[in-house]
DNA sequence: TTTTGATGTTTAAACGATTAAACTTATGTT
DNA sequence: AACATAAGTTTAATCGTTTAAACATCAAAA
């Protein structure tokens, strides 16, 4: 059972014809060829005797086609596209594409060395999750012709496909529910960057603010870089709730976020929803076993992976495809950590 | 700027001379295949101006060599496994190796077709986090002389390289824990599995009971299936704590038991550590942000995707690289989930 | 009997890169 | 002048597959 490699031209020599006739046979083109039956049938035979496996790359090589798509999302590590990648994954496979995940780390540099690779390694298509400063590399894929599709993230300003979700109307959502509940000094808790739906969902936020005749205060608004996110969260926290207009709720604008804001309500000993009531984007477990189950903006993964791979395979199969553009909505998830307060 | 695919050929028309010559110098070879100086300096201006990218497809197809490594691990939904891909991912890109990730989702049917697409993708070499009843596959692996590495869990019947943790010893030191905080009744929740992995947490588990004394009782020992966990986690954990040797303590025995057990205890309104002392296999963000901080058992994830690496490279690089198995220990972080019992 | 057509099979180029071997000049040695 | 060696470059095979085109064989039609 020590098989080497079996290529056509084993079992070409086995069956006593030339190559052509195996390759026709073994792609189900009998027909079209014309093949004799009994040849036909033997070749099958041998093939699966031998237990022929065909060679990946000199198929690609010469089809130019490598069923492979390039998924580069902005950091792994976080739950949130984690899961997109696995639905990615999955989707892909149904359509037979295998999927090569890099992560940018939310570094442009990185993707720019993401997309390098994955170029030469001949995927047939991206899906990308963008990140900040990013625009030129979409630029790029555009001219080139390279498909793909963006997924989360997208720029406005650009002309592509993407998949989305409708972030203003989330954190609009966000807001209009804490107010309702008799919050009155909200705060939000962003990153700082100029990525669009990151705006959005400032701008969602604000609009909240103001429809309900609330002025906005500058320490209610906080972006922290992502890179030691940690220390700035509880800086940024120590503020919100420092000064004479403190917030009594806040909303998060990323899970990772949520994360290190909710550990650090715990260390400062302050009770939610009671001290200070909490909605957050993203999902996860945590949400879930925090003492107090925490509000949040439910976003359509598996939608959103799955049109994504959609999308990009619709284009693939048929390059003259339109730009196909969705904005999806994220659904208000409402748990203990919102409740309505107890005038005090 | 609508470049098409750069190849050998064009930089060697554009330089007026032959594919072999460009060959030579792109690959550093200009000294042992004596190419003209000018020559040498006019192909590398040129291949930078077209920035040609070498096509990886017919290299490999050249070389038999992908540098690729297929990743397959048992659930990529899992945090922990999620979490050593990457690290496993970084790891490879530092030795010039891509990573093509699968999840088996624990069952052996999915790891076979993982191999196969795997295989025939031409990966130079496996790490595995194998699936239960895949001894098999490993043993296939080893017939048809296919580099791999066992990561996580191993099989001790089987002679293979392996990279994982002494199961044994961290449960041993879970039970003594809590044995030594004043715990007296102490149940495991486990896996229904036969992979030594787990069969060895439970071993190390029973062996804290008994060099303690303690009989041990059927009911605290439970093993829920992977699929529809959450039901029997509930129905497990009911049975714990009912009857008339309720458990005080009880040690999940993996990462998705514990946040479905602690779920479920929050249901049931028990408190932790006063009414149940808990240790968990596994880390996640869960068990810092759970109101009471939980005792887990930490295992060196970097270090176990570093080696797994660093074994299967060597091998790759040399193929009479002898068997390497490595058994790492996992560290007991104490919090307050385990914290000493006061007595009732 | 030649032509036409259908049927079945092989040949050979192509995909893009690598590399041993062959070839061509030029230079130096005797 | 005759030859050896060095320096620089090209040729051609190879990896495994696909596929248009060429080729061969035979039966039926003209």
């Amino acid at each position: 059972m020590k098989d080497k490699k079996i290529s056509l031209k084993d079992i070409a020599q086995q069956a006593g014809v030339s190559t052509a006739l195996v390759s026709y046979v073994l792609n189900g083109k009998e027909k079209e060829s014309r093949v004799g039956k009994e040849i036909a049938a033997k070749i099958k035979e041998i093939a699966k005797e031998l237990n022929y496996q065909p060679n990946h790359l000199a198929k690609s090589l010469r089809s130019g086609k490598t069923h492979t798509i390039g998924l580069i999302i902005a950091d792994i590590s976080n739950p949130f596209f984690a899961n997109i990648a696995r639905i990615v994954e999955d989707e892909a496979k149904k359509h037979n594409y295998t999927v090569i995940i890099g992560s940018s780390d939310e570094k442009a540099a990185n993707s720019w060395d993401l997309i390098n690779v994955m170029i030469n390694r001949q995927v047939d298509g991206f899906i990308i999750v963008s990140a900040e400063n990013s625009e030129e590399q979409v630029q790029y894929l555009k001219e080139r012709n390279l498909p793909f599709v963006l997924l989360d993230r997208h720029f406005p300003e650009l002309h592509t496909d993407y998949v989305s979700i409708n972030n203003n109307k989330a954190a609009y959502d966000a807001g209009t529910h804490l107010i309702k509940n008799g919050y009155k000094s909200i705060g939000l808790l962003a990153y700082k960057s100029n990525l669009f739906h990151m705006q959005e969902r400032i701008r969602g936020y604000q609009q909240a603010l103001k429809e309900n005749d609330i002025k906005p205060q500058k320490s209610w608004l906080k972006e922290v870089n992502f890179i030691n996110i940690e220390k700035e969260v509880r800086a940024s926290i120590d503020q919100m709730i420092a000064g004479k207009n403190p917030v009594d709720a806040m909303i998060f604008a990323t899970y990772s976020l949520a994360v290190n804001g909710l550990k650090y309500l715990n260390e400062l000993n302050l009770k939610v929803p009671t001290d200070i009531g909490i909605v957050s984007f993203g999902q996860g477990d945590t949400f879930d076993l925090y003492y107090c189950p925490i509000t949040y903006l439910h976003q359509p993964m598996n939608d959103l992976g799955r049109t994504a791979v959609e999308f990009l395979v619709k284009k693939l199969q048929n390059p003259e495809e339109g730009i196909k553009q969705v904005l999806m909505e994220a659904k208000l998830m409402t748990r203990e950590s919102s409740q309505v307060k107890e005038s005090s």
